[in-house]
DNA sequence: TCAGGTTTACGCCTTACGAGCGAAAACTAT
DNA sequence: ATAGTTTTCGCTCGTAAGGCGTAAACCTGA
């Protein structure tokens, strides 16, 4: 057993340091049947040329979810994200070579269909296939794609990702897409209309050139996380549904998202 | 604080600020039938007589996971720590009343059974009656009781919260414990053990005073991580197995664990 | 030694879900 | 009309989940 010491707020090993704080946002979305990232081309040193997440330092007086969307509304139409997530805190004491800098990520989702004005330099990546990118971010962007794909199993997330409404064809292959794998349009609808997180509406989508059935356009039963969980096992008795962890999800705290 | 450095990615609003930055953790263990959090008094204002979580600064050249194990050191035998994994970080700038610091939480599992010792300012406490807490500590706790009852349904963090090997009533009052509602032992048992979770042991259980049949014991056929998703729309055609995200579990620096 | 109490293990049955396939429906273009 | 396309949905099957009851295995005390 090691060492049961007495405690005190006073720093035990190492100064009492400041730290520069930043905040980075993957900000993702399925375009052209692939899940990209939003990414801007550094034009100075470290890592010139390279491509890197967007974001900022931390604010004097500012928390970490308003500085992610203050960071990105440089870059992208804000009230296009429908989810924003906290995702992880890097500290590695090298991740920049300037200074030491502490960096927390954020998971941002915009619908596909959605095309915002971008900056000259910026511009959508496939996750899959990025390009070189400086700093950690490419693990960062692993990260969110995990999350994602995880989420989008046990959690309504696809909201974040789909139109308001869409036919089962499409939604197929945004989740084919966001997953990386081809999935089962039957399947996939039985299972969500099931669970209730999405629900047929009374439109009718009108057929492409070519023709073909004209298909039913569903939505999303909420456009809130959710957790949906089958199993009996760990369910509470009265049935009730989980909720997300309470400060894992962000709020929009300036009326920011739909 | 005078700026130090040169002055490529210009902050956008607000001064390029530094900030005091530490780490706090949320160890849970399940003892005596209920769920509880590790916390220390407080002899000193602010919140003096309240009760805190075990934390402290982060240090200069140090990563947020060496930190946070460092700073448990002095309460509790982190070798008994059998999953540490980030929580979320806190931005609020009100939420230390003395300086703003941004603080990042872990969530830290001990399997039930271990009775370390612990300084005499520190005890066990119920998460569902927490006792008087400082800054904003309790929303941690629930932060972290929510993730745990969360990743109990649908991975195998089990094995952090069982020690090596376990009845299923054993096991059942455990999960119930942990989840804070009645769990059926025989749905528990065939789902884990269907699932590859845990599995027998050549070894019985010895009955208690009173008699009874002596009770296989089982154990976790993985004592790491492992998301199990039984959903063949969600789940890649070769039947993979998902992974967590790749962040968001801890690895021990140090060899610490187990 | 036996009866009664206690706890675990497990088989049986029902229901729900996952999965695949193919036919029918509903449209377009020629 | 006819051929081609796309969507929808019903049918069927296998497996997992869920609930219940009983047998098995142990204890204690008479």
């Amino acid at each position: 057993m090691s060492a049961v010491g007495k405690l005190s707020d006073r720093p035990v090993g190492g100064s009492v340091g400041r730290f520069h704080h930043e905040v980075l946002a993957s900000v993702l979305e399925v375009r052209d049947g692939e899940l990209r990232v939003l990414l801007w081309r550094r034009a100075r040193p470290p890592f010139e040329g390279c491509w890197a997440l967007p974001g900022g330092p931390l604010g004097a007086g500012e928390r970490l979810g308003t500085s992610v969307v203050r960071h990105l509304e440089a870059k992208v139409d804000v009230t296009g994200i429908a989810h924003l997530e906290q995702l992880e805190t890097r500290s590695d004491p090298d991740r920049d070579p300037r200074r030491r800098t502490v960096a927390t990520a954020y998971l941002a989702l915009v619908p596909a269909g959605t095309d915002p004005l971008l900056p000259p330099d910026t511009s959508w990546h496939q996750v899959e296939r990025l390009p070189p990118t400086g700093f950690d971010h490419a693990s960062i962007v692993t990260s969110a794609r995990e999350r994602l794909r995880a989420k989008l199993s046990y959690t309504n997330l696809g909201f974040a990702l789909a139109p308001p409404t869409f036919t089962i064809a499409e939604l197929r292959d945004l989740y084919s897409a966001a997953l990386g794998h081809p999935v089962s349009a039957t399947n996939l609808q039985r299972t969500l209309q099931r669970r209730g997180v999405i629900e047929p509406t009374e439109v009718q989508s009108r057929p492409g050139a070519g023709g073909g059935r004209p298909a039913t356009l569903y939505r999303f039963a909420r456009r809130e996380l959710l957790v949906t969980n089958p199993f009996a096992a760990f369910r509470p008795p009265d049935g009730a549904a989980f909720r997300p962890p309470e400060g894992a999800v962000f709020r929009p705290p300036e009326g920011a998202v739909r």
